[in-house]
DNA sequence: CTGAAAGCGCTTACAG
DNA sequence: CTGAAAGCGCTTACAG
């Protein structure tokens, strides 16, 4: 580890007393606007502020009970997404020296009573819950001393805090994209009941509601899970029942891994991608780059999920609850353009 | 101004040496769970921590520019929601001492040029603009040195970080607390073309969405402005065209403001509040309070924008632009239940 | 508005 | 895991 920044090494790099640069760093007297932005110039060159403000934290937050149920912990990076949210966050945890107990109900659901239990024996001062769209959990936990986030997850009572990306709006601005490259007969194609891929449709949704144009009938299309074969297998399907040419001159996929099923059975079918359709994805997930063409995509920046999430955890730490009302937080995403889309074809 | 805590007042309330204290408060060595617990109290108790989380943010923001345009500047509490932000604003930055410096356009929208020629002039460290629904703004704006915070608003192209309550999800919570009342005919009296006006709409129409209940015909009523004087003269004609029973039990007003004018035309109209139909505001300012029965409405945190706003902002200052997605926080709204809403009229 | 110098408060190496 | 003591780093009262 380098030898932590003092106030002496920014009065070094910006030329001034040592006491000059202490005025500047806590407002104890005016100093003039060009010594005040040298100096704090150099305070942030040596990293002086950023080793105040992780001081400021420590002792905020000693120990963090991780709530998650065995369905939604990724043990592996099959599950791409959530693997990249977990592991940024605990390694932000050990950035910031915050002692992380994991808390894993077996099943797909995080048990409330065991969660209660938990925070009774480790005493944690903030509790982050994984994903789990489990509302009587909420009602179990808001009211007990930790403060509480929920990572990638809702909360429509608006009582906890809760840290995901802008699927929503992501999803809108996504269309909105296709939009502006010509096309207007897009297909949504999503999967399953969770509440992530019912936000990306509803922004879709709200694409056309607040555009000039008409949604076409069945522009959604439901695949049966995110695994690239039975994508491939549904729209196979789905494929053999369309004229041609296609309706559709653009698929909005939900995610990446349905993309890239979608993708194959294009190919298969003899339908060339940009040229005869597009196909944009949704993750970011590495694989998508190794597609051919490389597929267009949502940037989601799960990696700062933790990152946001212990920053509210702290701030929550710094006032009284009912001082504070719960903070939703949404994550901008933004449009990754690779080699899978284009304007629509002149017959399509 | 009371001595400032140090370390000693720690180590005194919690008996313990001062060195034990500063080695919990820094994590430099691991002392037990019961004396950390106890240090970490006094700590808080003694406001240590938060002096130190105080200091450790001077300096990252200096100077920071409010620009609003003429129209959305309130000059007085006639404006009651945006005067309490702006003042809790004001305040929160004496508190932290921010220079603030003001930019107020003529009219109603804020000219991005002479935004940016502020910025250029002042060189601010941070941007917080006052609720504008102007997007060439960010376009203009989002890729300047300083930081950039919208107060009130949104931000579609998720670039910049905006804080605003929760509108659409405080109006399906609104709904559902009245479907949860009985009610199933609920109308929605809403005005103009505001964007906050537009969330809350949203609300109210995704709570009928995601109900079982049917939504009735011509239950979105518009009225010409939020004044009490106008929306009486119009929803007494709209009064005037209905049968009678009236086919609602409720009215869901989209501000305070409207449903003090709305519970005026129902007394002159000869209707009981809560007997006959209950009233839901939404804003929960002062006068709702002096109303007869006094009006159940949503509490709005208006007072916590400013401070979330100002943590962004400092935020923003710690980590480098394209390492740092925009964050879209929205603040949990609670219901304020007072004496104009009950369960329905059995006849109703 | 800046800097030299005194001294306060915090950290840390060490003993138990 | 805790505490007494040395000394480092930061703050502040003051001169210019």
């Amino acid at each position: 580890m380098a030898k932590s920044p003092r106030i002496q090494d920014i009065s070094e790099l910006a030329n001034v007393a040592p006491s000059t640069v202490s005025h500047v760093l806590n407002g104890t007297a005016s100093i003039s606007d060009e010594v005040s932005e040298r100096i704090l110039a150099a305070a942030r060159e040596t990293g002086y502020l950023a080793k105040r403000r992780r001081k400021a934290a420590v002792a905020l937050l000693p120990t963090v009970l991780l709530a998650a149920s065995e369905a939604n912990f990724p043990k592996s990076d099959r599950n791409y997404v959530s693997w990249t949210m977990l592991n940024a966050f605990r390694q932000e945890c050990r950035n910031r020296s915050i002692r992380l107990i994991p808390q894993i109900d077996p099943g797909d659901k995080i048990i409330p009573e065991n969660l209660v239990n938990a925070i009774e024996r480790h005493k944690p001062q903030g509790v982050a819950i994984m994903q789990d769209d489990n509302y009587e959990l909420i009602d179990a936990v808001h009211d007990l001393d930790p403060s509480i986030v929920i990572l990638s997850g809702q909360d429509p009572s608006m009582r906890v805090d809760t840290v995901s990306p802008g699927n929503r709006f992501a999803a809108q601005m996504a269309t909105d994209y296709l939009f502006r490259l010509g096309h207007r007969r897009i297909a949504h194609v999503t999967y399953g009941t969770r509440l992530i891929g019912q936000h990306r449709k509803m922004g879709f949704l709200e694409a056309y509601r607040e555009s000039a144009h008409r949604m076409p009938p069945g522009a959604i299309i439901d695949v049966e899970t995110f695994r690239p074969e039975v994508v491939t297998r549904n729209m196979l399907n789905w494929l053999s029942a369309q004229p041609r040419p296609l309706p559709f001159t653009a698929f909005f996929c939900a995610a990446d891994n349905v993309a890239i099923g979608v993708m194959a059975a294009l190919a298969e079918a003899g339908i060339k991608v940009p040229e005869d359709v597009s196909v944009l994805g949704f993750d970011n997930v590495e694989s998508g780059k190794r597609q051919n063409p490389p597929l267009s995509t949502i940037h989601v920046p799960m990696e700062e999920i933790g990152h946001v999430a212990l920053n509210l955890l702290e701030e929550a730490r710094t006032l009284p609850k009912n001082e504070r009302s719960a903070r939703r937080v949404e994550l901008g995403c933004r449009v990754v353009v690779r080699g899978t889309t284009a304007g629509p074809a002149r017959s399509g």
